[in-house]
DNA sequence: AACATCGCTGGAAGCGCTTCCAGTTTACCT
DNA sequence: AGGTAAACTGGAAGCGCTTCCAGCGATGTT
C-alpha cells in the first residue's frame, strides 16, 4: 500500500523554465516581490499550479537564514512533570497563535543533561528562529545557553534570579492577594498559607500576595508551610499546620493540587469545609472542579500565556521590540470558601 | 541586557582554512567518513575546538535532504482535547526515545482546516523526515495527505477504515476482555458496558472485548450504551442504563473519565460501589486514582506507545522495515471492583 | 528630439554544507 | 627496484532557493 510516489517535487528552475522566464523572476512572483509584470506573474502562477510546485523549505531557509521554526523548551528535572495539564494548555495557546503565522513549533523537553545539550546544539546550529522558555528553576543553565546563542527568546514565568527582558507571566502576586482578601472578607482571621517551593518566583510571589493582603487588613500572617505544588506536598504541609495551629480557620493554598491535598487532610481530621475552615486554591486547571467540595480558586489563563509568549516572540523575530506582559488573574467562586 | 553577540558562527570553510586543509577534508572528519589521515583529523579537530565550530543544520539539511526533524501530528476537531493527559504522556515517551537520536520533535495540532493545510504544506515542502499521527477519526483527510506526501509515517492507534502499514496500538480488545472477565470472576452476571464513540477503532475494539468475554463465559451481553470517553458522556449513559436495566450489577466503562461519570450517577442513585455494582474503567492515566472510590481499571502504557512509535519511525527513516506492534494492557485493582 | 526616469528582466553570486571524482601520495609485494 | 593497490587529498559540482546588479526598453519631461 501507500505507493510512495518517488516523483520528485518540481524545483523553482523547472517552474521558471516552464513559464519561460528566469529563475529570479519566478522567485519574485512567489515572494510577491515588486518588479514583476502582469504577464510574468500570470505565466509563473500557471506553471506553479500545473506542476504543483511548492518551494523547498530547507533551501529557502538556507538562503534567508530563517528556518520558520520556533522552539518551546520545557525545563525540569522530572520528565513526568510535563504531564501537568499546565503545559498542555500552554501548547494549545502557542499553537493557536502560531496558526496565524507560518512558523512551526518544535517542542524540547530539556530535562536530562542530554536534552539540554541537544537544545544548546539546536540553538547554536541555527535550527530555530527563536525560543520560548518555561518552567525554569533557580538559575537554570538554560538561561545562559539561550543568552549565549543570541537568539530571540521569551520567558513564560520569570526565573528567580534575573528579570528577562521579554517575558509573560500571570499576576501571581495580585491573584494571591485577591484570594486572601476574599478569605478576610469572609470574616476569617486565622488564615494560613501553604506555599509553592520558595525557590521559585511563582512560589514567592504567591506567598507575598498572601502576606501583603494580611498586613493590609491589619492581620498577622497566621502561619506558613512550604509545599511543592503537589497534592502530597499539600497534604504534608496541612498536617503540620493543623498540628501547630489547630485553631486555623482558613487556608490559602498556592496551587489547586496543594489545596486538594490539604482538603483531604482537613476532612480526614474532621474539619468541615468551608463551614469550619475555608480553602482557596490557585490555577483552576481542572483539578479545582474535581475536588470535593469543588475549590474556590484563583484562575489564570494558561492558554493566554502561551498565546502572548508566541505573539511576543513573533514580534521579536520580526525585529520589533515588544514589551513584557503580566496577565490578570481572577477569583472563581466554588464551594470550598 | 542579553548582549546579542552578533559574532557569526564560523563556517566549515573557515575551519578548513585554519586547519590548512580543504573543505572536503574537513567535512570528512566531521562526518567521521573514511579516508582521512591522522594528521588531517587532528588539525581539523583542533580548529573546530578553537573556533567553537558547529555545522549549520540548514545547510547540512539541504545537502543531505534530511532535516533531522520528525513531526507528531495530533488531529482532532477540538483543540481542548489536547489537554487530555494522554497526549502529554505520548509526548514524554516520544521525547525520551528521540533523545537517543539526533532528531528533534515538531508538534502539530492539526485541528482546524488551517492547521491541516499547514501540515500538508510542511510535508510537501520536505520540512520533516517523517511523521507520527495520532487521534485520527474515521476517514481523516490526514491519512490521504500523508500517503500522498510519500513520507515515512507511523500511526498511534489505528484509524477506523484502514490498517496502516506501520502502527503501534494498545491491546484494547484484550484489555476490555480482561476487565470483563474480572467482573465475571467476581460473580457478576448483569454486566453492562458504556462504550467509547463507535465511530472510532478504540471504541469498537473495547466494546468487542466486552462482548467476547461475556459470550465466552456463556453470558449474554447485558446492555450497552454509547459514550464518548468524557465524564459527562459517561454520566448520561449511566443514567439511561440505570433506567432501562435497574438490576445491573456491574459496568465496564471504556475509559476512566466515562467511569468517573458513571460512578457519580451510581452513587447519586444510591447504589454502593463496589458492593452493589462493580465498576471497571480503562486507561489509568491519573483520573482512576482520584475518583471515589478509586477505580479498578485497565492500564495502558501511553509512554511506551510514544516510545515505540518513535523507534518505529526512526527505523523507517533509516530505510529498514519495522513491524507494527500491539502493546499489552493489564488490569490494575483498586476499590471500585 | 534628446534626456532622465522608471519598471522589468535574467545572469550570477551567494547561503553552508556533502560528495563524487580524478589525481597524488604512500605502502606493500615480488 | 619496479609495479600495483590502497589511502588520502582538494577541486568542483551540486542541494534549491534569494537577492544584488547591470542592462533593457518603455514611459515621462523639457
Amino acid at each position: 500500500m501507500a505507493a510512495q510516489r518517488p516523483r520528485r517535487q518540481p524545483t523553482l528552475d523547472e517552474v521558471a523554465e516552464r513559464a519561460g522566464v528566469s529563475r529570479s523572476a519566478a522567485s519574485r512572483v512567489i515572494n510577491k516581490a515588486p518588479h514583476v509584470s502582469r504577464a510574468t506573474r500570470d505565466a509563473v502562477e500557471r506553471a506553479i499550479k500545473e506542476m504543483g510546485y511548492l518551494p523547498n523549505r530547507t533551501a529557502r531557509a538556507l538562503a534567508t537564514q530563517q528556518t520558520g521554526i520556533v522552539a518551546l523548551a520545557v525545563s525540569h528535572d522530572d520528565p513526568e512533570l510535563f504531564a501537568d495539564p499546565f503545559f498542555a494548555q500552554v501548547i494549545v495557546g502557542v499553537s493557536a497563535a502560531l496558526e496565524e503565522t507560518d512558523l512551526h513549533l518544535l517542542l524540547c523537553l530539556a530535562s536530562s543533561g542530554r536534552g539540554r545539550s541537544r537544545l544548546t546544539n539546536l540553538l547554536h546550529t541555527r535550527g530555530v528562529d527563536g525560543i520560548m522558555l518555561m518552567a525554569l528553576h533557580g538559575d537554570d543553565p538554560l538561561t545562559h545557553i539561550v543568552r549565549r546563542a543570541g537568539l530571540p527568546a521569551v520567558y513564560g514565568g520569570r526565573p528567580l534570579n534575573f528579570e528577562p527582558q521579554w517575558y509573560v507571566d500571570s499576576d501571581n502576586l495580585g491573584g494571591a492577594r485577591l484570594a486572601t482578601e476574599y478569605l478576610i472578607g469572609l470574616g476569617r482571621t486565622r488564615i494560613v498559607t501553604i506555599t509553592g517551593p520558595m525557590s521559585s518566583d511563582v512560589g514567592r510571589a504567591r506567598h507575598r500576595g498572601y502576606r501583603e493582603a494580611m498586613i493590609m487588613a491589619g492581620l498577622i500572617p497566621y502561619a506558613t508551610a512550604e509545599g511543592d505544588f503537589t497534592e502530597a506536598g499539600g497534604a504534608a504541609a496541612m498536617k503540620s499546620l493543623l498540628d501547630s495551629h489547630p485553631d486555623l480557620d482558613a487556608v490559602f493554598a498556592a496551587s489547586d493540587n496543594t489545596a486538594a491535598g490539604a482538603l483531604r487532610v482537613l476532612i480526614d481530621a474532621g474539619r468541615s469545609v468551608p463551614a469550619n475552615v475555608a480553602v482557596v486554591g490557585f490555577d483552576d486547571l481542572g483539578t479545582a472542579e474535581r475536588t470535593d467540595p469543588p475549590l474556590t480558586t484563583v484562575h489564570q489563563s494558561v492558554q493566554a500565556l502561551g498565546r502572548e509568549m508566541t505573539r511576543m516572540l513573533v514580534e521579536l523575530i520580526a525585529g520589533h521590540e515588544p514589551s513584557s506582559v503580566i496577565l490578570p488573574t481572577k477569583l472563581v467562586l466554588r464551594d470550598s470558601a
